[in-house]
RNA sequence: GGGCCUGUAGCUCAGCCGGUUAGAGCGUUCCUCUGAUAAGGGAGAGGUCGUUGGUUCGAGUCCAACCAGGCCCA
């Protein structure tokens, strides 16, 4: 038995799809997880913690991107011996799953999914986790991700069933046996110990575990329900959180903005004095929002401000601030008065739409200090700028988080008037049941009847939007619930104390920051930020589908409860216990029941609210590490050596969540050791990719084109902390660049291996049987073996820090030096027919470092290094592993590297490169040998070296000898230049006259005096300085007429000179080349003999006459002969030597 | 509004404490090698280093302002 054949036209697409198979016919992945279970006491465990994809579309080629780090590192770890646990994980619940269910069920408001039905609502919602949670699997497999995967043919029942009849009974396989149930009980319980396979965040344990979180907060009095204006969501009937809307949320967009009048009724001035206001004298006002101006309470100037009284030619007089009037007023204006923002504090004006219930209603609740209504106000507010409007602020605490603030500082009346769906309450007039987003112009048109219109204006504005469906928000008061984050002390990290941090949750989970490693750096800063800024999190949403928030709040004496547990649930409930018992907690049953009030006793239902996502995603350190069930299975895989997800966002969701929740439960040790993140996948035009755009690239249309191999080494080599470009140019450049090259050695070697039958030996390489008994192809031979070493090392460093960039650079130069120095330079060792030992050292060593190498490359691309492993390995020792995935990762000594061999061989490929680009420099091919290059390098060691690899060098550069020269001279002119960093410093002003000084002396004469060890005078006029060789930079440049080239210290000339000699040989050698093509157009193969006839004359006839020995041995041929060929198979005319030349061939009957 | 980052070849990006003639990869043109190669090697073209000032003997690099783009936070 030998080595399979390999195509050198490899489709490596089908090849993935072989492998995927093997994979699965071997059960190659469960018998890793037996192999580590086994390794685990000597080797230790790599713990690592999913962050949970949303389970809500197909994944994406920028999840492709996450998931291949995810993958590579969790297989390095694994080829170290380590245990891991291997648990994907789906992120469950949340807005935009309901938000996608409503599409699929054509919904539009929050009334028709009560109409649906909370039961059925939230079985679709699960239906279609289920669902992407399998086409996500099949995707990650395709990937050649290696998690503890769900049959998705069970996944797909379940959310079939789910949606038939979630009641009915099933029992699936579990890792420890079958697991009975409801279907919602069953699907429930997935991801949990006895269901194995990923995590869900819609399981019950990750629920309940919320709750022990939400009530740990409670129990430190940290819940609280708070009274704000928020930004909110019309369509989706909820608010938007701090932490959802900061970045993703904005959107740019043009209102129409409105300049209004609030006629100014009194001035009061102090105590007692009220100036009298005539008519037509009003606060100019501005506002983005028309829709607010129902809710107008006050407008605001700034105190230092300056503003001017106007009288303008429409009849009015305006106030507003004088740097605003340009951009404000209309017309021609006369200022009659400038005063201070300050001097208006207290001036009192008619509101736009005081006529309205709601706004009589909010002044009589808030009376002035003789018991009259509220009466609209001029406040102070320092924000208050003259940039944009006109310097004085319409405030509405009903419809703006500032104007909320304010409201609170002034004791001002709120009016508040939309509901949750963004329509005008009772109490608003003809305006009650129309919708924010539509009255501007009515609005207008109401304001201009009133005579308050002044104009309006296009502006286009940054404006928040809902990230899920795009909506525009407003701002409405609302209840909302929220925890607590704690106080922000005014110094720095370090010198706050214990007492302080024990009080402040922010300061605890900066603590967990601290704990662990952030690559790159700059993460621990951007979460240190966050955590800084960060408000309170509101955690409740008024949706449907999600974590049922466990608070219980008493209508009767306003107390409420956090319950912390199911038990806890069920001790507390006074009705409703057993129409819940059985479901998962979710809504509607979760609904049921009702505890009683620990206060006062009274039935207390749950608050209808749902949980913000990132609470079920943060808790998953704790729900999916046993915590509750097995306490030291938490205490084993908690914290997590590695955690990874793509930097933008997680900052404030997954990473924060992850590090809040866990700081709390688990006493305040961090939930991560280090942290790996990476930036934003691009198109390839560097947008974003969007489907509408055009330049969107499904993942399963990629792997299929590109290959997932390829994906996975782009993925890797990027630089992580840079967006990256993603698309098919790139894969197709990636593909050239190394997988083809891989495969090309491969395939080389797999060929030669199978025409000379050649397998390896008992014991495989050792130092002596990879090495040649020729000396100089054992020092080829131990080279490669140590840059194999070297590589290793590399590798491994680079990806103990999670630097797979640095690593895939290593491999990459690795696989240059394989390809193109020892597989090329070792060719004719492979060719020849004789097996001697010179062969099979070759063959060996060649062996051997491919199969270290695939094991190297194995977690980056595990599909190509599986097929290599399978038939460079299995093929030959049915004993190996039965995946290169099961071996462990090759180990180097650094100690013992061969530092002097390395250089030493560095050097040739360098003299070699430099020789062939001086014979490009002179335009001589490079078949054309020459007589004589020179090189000349620094140090004596170096020129040791070279003469020793002088022979290969002389095949490289093809010249009949290799000069080293110690005087770079011979070869190359001198040029002085001045050392800048010395002599800048040294002569200051004087310097220009130094240099120009310098460049009047001789180059050579000067150089030979420095070279000499003197120095050298300079007279600059005035003066004479004095340079040392310290001083001057000696540079040297090509000689006219030599072919040089130079860099790094190494300097090779070739003589171009021609004798006839050199010129036939050159001949012979185009002749070898065109008949050796000729045999291959013939369809010979490589060890078949020819005959070959040839009509030339002149120097070309000489030539086949005089390096005929040299023509038959290259091409084979038996027969070399001017008579023509009585029968040839093949024949051409090739131009050598400026003349036509006639060959013909045949094959030999032997 | 505040803070941070980026701007260098057609494209993607290096460029250390200010110092010699600003580099690499891709693309492009030409040459070349090849009985493993869809590959490899070499050379060339391509730059007012975003703009304008300043500091300095010397600025891609430091400073200021501005322009353009991005990010974070109000």
């Amino acid at each position: 038995m030998g080595f399979k054949d390999v195509s050198n036209k490899v489709d490596f697409v089908q090849l993935e799809y072989e492998i995927l198979d093997y994979w699965q016919k071997t059960d190659a992945f469960n018998e890793l997880r037996r192999l580590r279970a086994a390794t685990e006491k000597e080797h230790g465990i790599f713990s690592f913690i999913d962050g949970p994809i949303t389970a809500n579309n197909p994944m994406g080629v920028h999840h492709a991107w996450g998931r291949t780090y995810k993958d590579l590192y969790q297989r390095y770890y694994a080829m170290q011996g380590k245990n891991e646990r291997w648990q994907n994980g789906f992120d469950c619940q949340g807005l935009w799953v309901e938000v996608n269910v409503e599409k699929r069920l054509g919904f539009n408001s929050k009334r028709e999914i009560e109409k649906f039905g909370l039961a059925r609502f939230t079985n679709e919602c699960k239906h279609q986790v289920l669902n992407y949670a399998a086409v996500q699997t099949e995707q990650s497999i395709r990937l050649g991700y290696w998690m503890d995967w769900n049959d998705t043919a069970v996944l797909r029942q379940l959310r079939d069933m789910l949606v038939a009849d979630p009641y009915q009974q099933v029992t699936v396989q579990g890792p420890y046996g079958p697991v009975t149930g409801t279907v919602e009980q069953v699907v429930g319980q997935l991801g949990m110990p006895q269901m194995g396979g990923s995590y869900f965040t819609f399981s019950d344990e990750n629920n309940y575990q919320i709750w022990a979180f939400l009530r740990k907060c409670f129990d430190r009095g940290w819940v609280y329900k708070g009274r704000d204006v928020m930004p909110w969501c019309a369509r989706c009937g909820t608010g938007i959180s701090q932490h959802e809307i900061v970045t993703e949320g904005y959107q740019e967009v043009t209102h129409d903005s409105v300049f209004v009048r609030f006629p100014i009724t009194a001035k009061p001035q102090g105590s007692s004095e009220t100036l009298a206001v005539p008519d037509k004298e009003a606060l100019l006002v501005w506002t983005t929002t028309p829709w607010t101006l129902t809710s107008n309470v006050a407008a605001a100037v700034g105190p230092e401000l300056t503003y001017v009284k106007a009288q303008a030619d429409d009849g009015w007089t305006y106030y507003l601030a004088e740097e605003a009037m340009k951009q404000s007023l209309i017309g021609q204006a006369e200022v009659i008065e400038r005063l201070k923002g300050e001097d208006m504090l207290g001036w009192q004006y008619s509101g736009p739409f005081d006529e309205l219930p709601a706004a009589q209603a909010a002044f009589a609740e808030k009376p002035d200090a003789d018991g009259s209504p509220y009466t609209h106000r001029v406040i102070p507010w320092k924000e208050v700028g003259a940039d944009e409007g006109t310097g004085i602020v319409h405030i509405a605490p009903g419809c703006g988080a500032e104007d909320f603030e304010l409201g609170k500082e002034f004791d001002l009346p709120i009016i508040a008037p939309l509901d949750e769906n963004g329509i005008y309450k009772a109490g608003f007039d003809w305006l009650t049941g129309q919708s924010a987003h539509d009255v501007a112009p009515a609005i207008f048109e109401n304001l201009h009847e009133k005579g308050l219109y002044y104009r309006k204006q296009r502006y286009a504005h940054r404006y928040p939007h809902c990230w899920r469906c795009g909506s525009e928000l407003v701002y409405r008061l609302v209840d909302e619930w929220f925890i607590n984050m704690g106080d922000l002390y005014d110094k720095p990290y370090d010198e706050v104390t214990p007492a302080e941090k024990a009080a402040s949750f922010r300061y605890q989970i900066m603590d967990s920051v601290n704990q662990a490693n952030w690559y790159p750096s700059f993460g621990h800063d951007r979460e240190m930020d966050w955590l800084r800024n960060m408000h309170d999190w509101m955690i409740s949403k008024k949706r449907y589908y999600g974590l049922a928030l466990p608070i219980y709040e008493c209508e009767e004496c306003g107390h409420f409860h956090v319950v912390g547990s199911r038990e806890e649930l069920e001790e507390r409930a006074v009705e409703g216990w057993e129409e819940f018992d059985g479901h998962t907690p979710h809504r509607p049953f979760i609904d049921q029941v009702k505890i009683a009030c620990p206060n006062c006793g009274s039935p207390v239902s749950r608050i209808q609210d749902v949980g913000n996502p990132w609470l079920d995603a943060g808790i998953v350190g704790i729900s999916t590490l046993h915590y509750s069930v097995d306490r030291a299975y938490w205490e084993k895989w908690y914290p997590a050596d590695w955690i990874s997800e793509s930097f933008p966002g997680q900052f404030r969701n997954w990473f924060y969540s992850l590090l809040a929740q866990s700081t709390l439960m688990a006493d305040g040790v961090g939930p991560f050791k280090n942290l790996f993140g990476y930036a934003t996948l691009q198109a390839e035009d560097g947008r974003d990719m969007h489907k509408s755009w055009g330049n969107m690239i499904e993942f399963n249309e990629a792997a299929d084109q590109m290959g997932a191999d390829t994906m996975r080494w782009l993925y890797a080599s990027c630089k992580p902390e840079q967006n990256l470009r993603f698309g098919y140019h790139v894969g197709d450049e990636t593909r050239r660049r190394f997988l083809i090259p891989l495969w090309n050695v491969y395939s080389f070697f797999v060929s030669y291996a199978q025409l000379d039958n050649w397998q390896p030996q008992n014991g495989g390489w050792t130092s002596q049987s990879g090495q040649s008994p020729n000396a100089a192809n054992a020092q080829m031979d131990k080279w490669i073996v140590e840059r194999l070493a070297e590589t290793t090392l590399l590798v491994r460093t680079a990806l103990d820090v999670y630097d797979s960039e640095k690593a895939t650079q290593q491999l990459e130069a690795f696989l240059d030096d394989l390809s193109n120095w020892y597989v090329r330079r070792s060719r004719r060792r492979f060719w020849k027919s004789e097996a001697d030992a010179d062969k099979a050292a070759a063959y060996t060593t060649l062996h051997h470092v491919l199969v270290e190498y695939v094991k190297l490359l194995a977690p980056f691309i595990p599909f190509v290094t599986e097929a290599m492993y399978q038939n460079l390995v299995r093929t030959v020792d049915e004993n190996a592993p039965a995946s290169v995935h099961h071996c462990f990762y090759p180990q180097a000594e650094a100690a013992t590297l061969d530092h002097a061999l390395l250089a030493k061989m560095r050097l040739a490929i360098v003299t070699a490169g430099l020789g062939r680009a001086a014979r490009g420099a002179a335009d001589v091919k490079l078949r054309q040998p020459l007589a004589r290059a020179r090189v000349n390098v620094g140090s004596q060691q170096e020129q040791a070296d070279l003469a020793e690899l002088a022979d290969v060098l002389q095949e490289e550069i093809n010249v009949k000898e290799i000069e080293i020269v110690s005087e770079v001279g011979e070869l190359v002119d001198y040029k002085l230049l001045p050392n800048n960093r010395v002599l800048g410093p040294k002569f200051g002003k004087d310097f220009p006259r130094v240099r120009r000084a310098l460049e009047a002396l001789d180059p050579a004469q000067a150089a030979r005096r420095l070279q000499a060890g003197q120095n050298l005078a300079l007279d600059l006029g005035d003066k004479t300085v004095e340079l040392t060789n310290e001083d001057v930079l000696v540079q040297t440049e090509a000689r006219g007429g030599l072919a040089v080239a130079s860099d790094k210290g190494v300097t090779v000339a070739v003589d171009t000179e021609l004798t006839p000699e050199l010129v036939q040989e050159g001949y012979a050698r185009d002749l070898v080349r065109a008949i050796n093509n000729m045999r291959k157009d013939a369809g010979l193969e490589i060890s078949d003999r020819i005959e070959l006839s040839y009509a030339a004359n002149g120097d070309v006839a000489a030539a086949l006459e005089n390096f005929a020995d040299y023509v038959q041995q290259e091409t084979l041929a038996v027969l070399l002969t001017a008579v023509p060929l009585a029968n040839p198979v093949f024949q051409q005319t090739v131009n050598v030597g400026g003349q036509d030349v006639e060959l013909a061939l045949r094959k030999t009957a032997v």
